[in-house]
This record gives structure tokens, C-alpha cells and sequence, in this order.
RNA sequence: CGCGGAGUGGAGCAGUUGGUAGCUCGUCGGGCUCAUAACCCGAAGGCCGUAGGUUCAAGUCCUGCCUCCGCAA
């Protein structure tokens, strides 16, 4: 790669993406030492109790490595489209970007602008592809490096690669591992594109599917579904929100929520044990019946604490033994 | 100034109307067991986030500050 070092600095790149997913093919860009003079990214947005402004994280990258950043709500508006031709880009590169791309904006550059996405296309479509392909319990799933089409995601695709989704993986996990994987690709369908080496196929719009956004409905733990389901959950909402339940805090007679971030699979039965009621803890896991099987809550968190190993959080919740905890 | 919870021995929690601290674990030592994450006995370990105030006396009341976190965005 290093030969092409100076070849690659006259070929220019402006990149658009956001956030951390979006950090590794930047700096593998970089590595490979293609130019790229401008990032386009979204707007810092207020974070946190104290809604401070937080800039995206390819922002504070791009910043550190001294690129010229434009943070904006729509890379369509006219003014990005001006500062995008002035450096004139070969190619623009898109990875977690989170905004809809036209026409104009896409021929800034004469050999278009290409997507790293989190799947394998069609399946997966969408903005939360990573979290669904856990939650499905699906085994395999990948990159897909393809242009950017007016429809979602549903341009020609140029390069995949596969990744398995390890029983252990979580969207964390996962996503740094397919974050590698997406820059490796990157940079080996760059190189096969300039040589003209690279035939673009055509999505079979029969078999997409589309991930949608997460939505607290769903972060809401069903006890009636079965332990694996449950599981699957878990992992594909860790870390980035999490799923939780509710119980009944007997002092105030208050529903409180309760996160969980890390389970397993218990390879015990619930006997007549009703969903979400409390079988029994171990020294580091705590076990609750499910619609079937057993689910083992490894990590949670009670609002206002931090996070805690389950079965510590039930040694000293003593008023919950007492009253024969049933989750909700 | 968006709403709210919390800071007590290594972990998780109690601590009532103010009188120098307790529980479930863990750790260490010993015992019982073929054995054990089981059981029994014993021990170590806490300036109760921080600064100041009220009081004869504060973990427990008042004020400022620091830190952590849940919800909402």
C-alpha cells in the first residue's frame, strides 16, 4: 500500500459521516494517504443532563488530523454543494452519514459517491442495520460498499464482505468489528474502481428488508417471549441504549425502570415459574423466568446508579426478596 | 437555570422522631465434608463525597461545592 502513497495524494475525497462507525475508514483513508481536504458531517447536537453541544465524532477526529470540517442539518443546501466543488473531489465517501443525498450533491464528484453500510444488501436496508441483524439472532452479516441511490440505500453494490455475529457479540462489539471491516473494504474497492476494475450490481429489490430506527417500544423486555428472543435483544441494544423492564419499588409504590446490559441464556428450566418473576440468584447472575426458558440478567442498572452486577444489586435489595420480585 | 435519583468498610444495600454504624456478599484464618459456589466458628476492614453551620451531641437537620447516574431532548 505504501507504494501507492503518492498516487493516492492526488486523488481527492471528501468524506461524510458522523459518528463513531464512521472514525476507522476516515483514518484508513488517511493512512492510505489519499487527499481529503473536507468532511461534511451533522450539526453538534446537545448531549447529556447539561444539553451541552457535542460535535459528532468523525468531527473531532477530522478535526484533530487539521481537515476542514462543515457541520450541517442538509449537505444538499446549496452553500455545502459550493465548498464540496471548490476542492474538487474525485470521489465522495459516505459511512453512518444520516442524511438523504440528491442528485446534485452525489455529482460533485465525477465518479459519484459510494456508501459503507452495515449489512449485507438488500437485507437490512436502513439506519439501525448492525442492532437488527443481532436482534434477529441472525449468524453472519457484513459490509456492503455500494453508490448512493435517490431510494434508501438501495444503490448498485460494489464490494461485500462478510462477518460472522459471535453467540457473545453485541452491538458494540459488533459494530467495531464491521467498522475494520468496512475500511478495509473501503480501500480495496477504491483501488479496483480507479483501475476500472469493478462491475456495480443491482440490488434484488425482492429480497430487501429494512431496519428501522429502534424506538422504546421495542427496548421494552416482553417477559412472555422466550430467553433466546430476550437475549438477542439484550445484545443488539447494548451499548448504546439498552433494554429495560420495570418492577415496583415497594418503599414508594413507584414503577422504576431497570436497564439490562448483559445476559445469557440460563440452560435451566422456569418450572411454574410465571414470565419476569425471580427464580433465583447465583453469585453473579441473577435468573428470571421468560415465556420460555430462562433468562440470566449478568449486568443492570437501576435509575440513578450506575451499572451493577445483577445478582449484587439483588443481594442488597432485600425488600425485593422479600416480596417475591415479578418483573413487568 | 428542563425533571429527578444517588454518594455509608472491596461490591450491593439499611440506618427509624439526631446520641459515634448494621445487613446480604466478598476477603483472610479455622472447622466440618470424598468434595463443593454448601454449612459452622472467628477476624480484618468505615475520617459515613467535601467545606462550613446549628447542637451538649449529626451518617441522621441547614447551606455551599464536587462527583456519578435515570428520564426527557
Amino acid at each position: 500500500m505504501t507504494e501507492n502513497l503518492t498516487e493516492n495524494q492526488n486523488f481527492t475525497i471528501v468524506y461524510l459521516g458522523s459518528p463513531d462507525f464512521a472514525v476507522k475508514p476516515l483514518l484508513a483513508l488517511l493512512d492510505a494517504g489519499y487527499n481529503v481536504p473536507l468532511v461534511i458531517t451533522q450539526p453538534d447536537r446537545p448531549k447529556g443532563r447539561k444539553r451541552q453541544l457535542t460535535p459528532t465524532a468523525v468531527k473531532q477526529v477530522a478535526e484533530e488530523k487539521g481537515i476542514k470540517v462543515l457541520a450541517t442539518p442538509n449537505a444538499n443546501k446549496p452553500e455545502i454543494i459550493e465548498e464540496i466543488k471548490t476542492v474538487q473531489p474525485d470521489l465522495l465517501v459516505v459511512a453512518a452519514f444520516g442524511q438523504l443525498m440528491g442528485e446534485e450533491l452525489v455529482h460533485t464528484a465525477p465518479m459519484g459517491a459510494i456508501n459503507i453500510h452495515g449489512s449485507i444488501l438488500p437485507k437490512y436496508r436502513g439506519a439501525s442495520p448492525i442492532q437488527q441483524a443481532i436482534i434477529d439472532g441472525e449468524t453472519e452479516t457484513g459490509i456492503t460498499i455500494m453508490y448512493i441511490a435517490p431510494r434508501l440505500d438501495a444503490g448498485d453494490m460494489l464490494a461485500k464482505a462478510t462477518c460472522e455475529i459471535k453467540p457473545q457479540d453485541n452491538t458494540g462489539t459488533l459494530r467495531e468489528r464491521l467498522s475494520e471491516i468496512g475500511s478495509d473494504l473501503l480501500l480495496k474497492t477504491i483501488t479496483r474502481m480507479r483501475a476500472g476494475d469493478i462491475i456495480p450490481e443491482v440490488q434484488d429489490e425482492a429480497a430487501a428488508t429494512y431496519a428501522g430506527k429502534i424506538t422504546i417500544a421495542t427496548e421494552q423486555i416482553d417477559w412472555q417471549k422466550p430467553a433466546a428472543e430476550l437475549h438477542n435483544l439484550v445484545r443488539g441494544l447494548t451499548p448504546d441504549t439498552s433494554a429495560y423492564t420495570c418492577y415496583v419499588e415497594p418503599a414508594k409504590d413507584e414503577q422504576q425502570r431497570l436497564k439490562i446490559w448483559q445476559t445469557e441464556v440460563a440452560d435451566t428450566e422456569a418450572g411454574n415459574a410465571a414470565p419476569g418473576e425471580v427464580i433465583k440468584a447465583d453469585s453473579n447472575s441473577l435468573m428470571v423466568a421468560t415465556g420460555q426458558g430462562v433468562l440470566k440478567l449478568i449486568t443492570v442498572q437501576p435509575a440513578g446508579k450506575n451499572q451493577m452486577n445483577a445478582a449484587a444489586w439483588w443481594r442488597g435489595r432485600r425488600d425485593l426478596q422479600a416480596a417475591k420480585l415479578i418483573f413487568e
